[in-house]
DNA sequence: CCACTAAGAGACATTGCGTATCCTAAATTC
DNA sequence: GAATTTAGGATACGCAATGTCTCTTAGTGG
């Protein structure tokens, strides 16, 4: 019985291949049910495999979820382009978050419950595997400012820098959705701009 | 067989009390063993009970975890008092949330995962839940610093009003520990003040 | 004192977990 | 290109927790 229609046609995936539909396979459980409702036999169905095969893989619910997170994360990059201003620079930066990672972020605090616990890890050492060695996203933007002359360096504390950012963060951290664009320019015009502008 | 030494020697708890003590023992199992590790089971166990008398109060696990935090932070309420100035009132406010709210605010954010997806509500409705109606924290403390004439009403909006609160939180969401006094000292001092003195 | 409510014990089917075993398709080696 | 090794995929197992029910009995109020 070796042909049986289109049934016995599937070939067998392996390696890179099968371990990126298994992710994508997580995470749409992951974004269809949420984390609590994830479990690995969905994703196994989904994927068209086995449980043995995600267990081979990864220890448990918790990692295979995050490496679905990251996988996702990794595909789709922002990147911050130069407006000619500072000001500019931020919002286009925020309004980039807006769009490509609202769904993720809330996904991911929605979800990875005891992840955290379990491993030691925190909200913040996800987001920093996530952002990956290539540094805070807002080092560009100031960068170019300074060059410009645009802000005041004694002000510029590592805080500070990053505050459009963790105010953004928040904001989807505690609405679950996207912010709105009235809220990007409040952030930047009446707390970011006036605590750096020269 | 009714006296068997102390066994038998047990009461019957109804109504509040044994409310209350069940979610004692909901929120013991919730801080000790995580949210992805809290079972019905345990808290039953814990309580001295069975699962049916959980089960007659609350349709599930998210709901009995919410309200054990809920009755939680209801035992312990944040008290804002006047220090005489603004930066001490705010330092003081932040001090009392380092003290008394990170624990909870922690198991809250690492936990309730799937009760948000389930019921369509989000951090920020939990968050005015437990705040109860008494309205933004900060009112009092800006009140008084109106008063005494510290800050510029004109640049006050809502936002900035709750800066450092909305800081704090971050902070705590994305270390899930304690937040640094020094920490606090920069939030209000190179942050909040500069944005608000008149 | 009687009737009613609900506590507490326990049984039940169901579901997901994580492990182990087996077979065979794909990759690797000679 | 045949022989060998690796790993995909199916299936079965024991375990733990869920949510539902039933039953007995302790406390409460009339």
């Amino acid at each position: 019985m070796s042909l049986s229609g289109q049934d016995d046609a599937r070939t067998r995936r392996r390696g890179p291949a099968l371990e990126g539909a298994l992710l994508d396979a997580a995470w749409a459980e992951l974004t269809e049910r949420g984390y609590e409702s994830f479990t690995i036999d969905a994703v196994a169905t989904r994927a068209g495999t086995s449980r043995a095969v995600l267990y081979r893989r990864w220890p448990g619910k918790p990692e295979l979820a995050r490496a679905a997170i990251v996988h996702v994360v990794a595909q789709d990059p922002i990147e911050v382009k130069d407006t000619g201003s500072l000001r500019g620079d931020v919002i286009a930066l925020l309004r980039q978050a807006n769009e490509r990672r609202v769904r993720i972020a809330t996904q991911l605090v929605v979800s990875l419950a005891d992840y955290y616990r379990a491993t030691g890890t925190s909200l913040a050492d996800l987001r920093e595997s996530i952002s990956g060695g290539q540094g805070p996203i807002m080092d560009g933007v100031i960068a170019r400012a300074l060059e410009r002359g645009e802000i005041d360096a004694s002000r510029l504390t590592p805080r500070i820098r990053n505050l459009p950012v963790d105010l953004f963060r928040h904001e989807v951290l505690m609405t679950h959705s996207a912010v709105p664009e009235e809220t990007i320019l409040e952030i930047v015009d009446t707390i970011f701009l006036p605590l750096v502008l020269a």
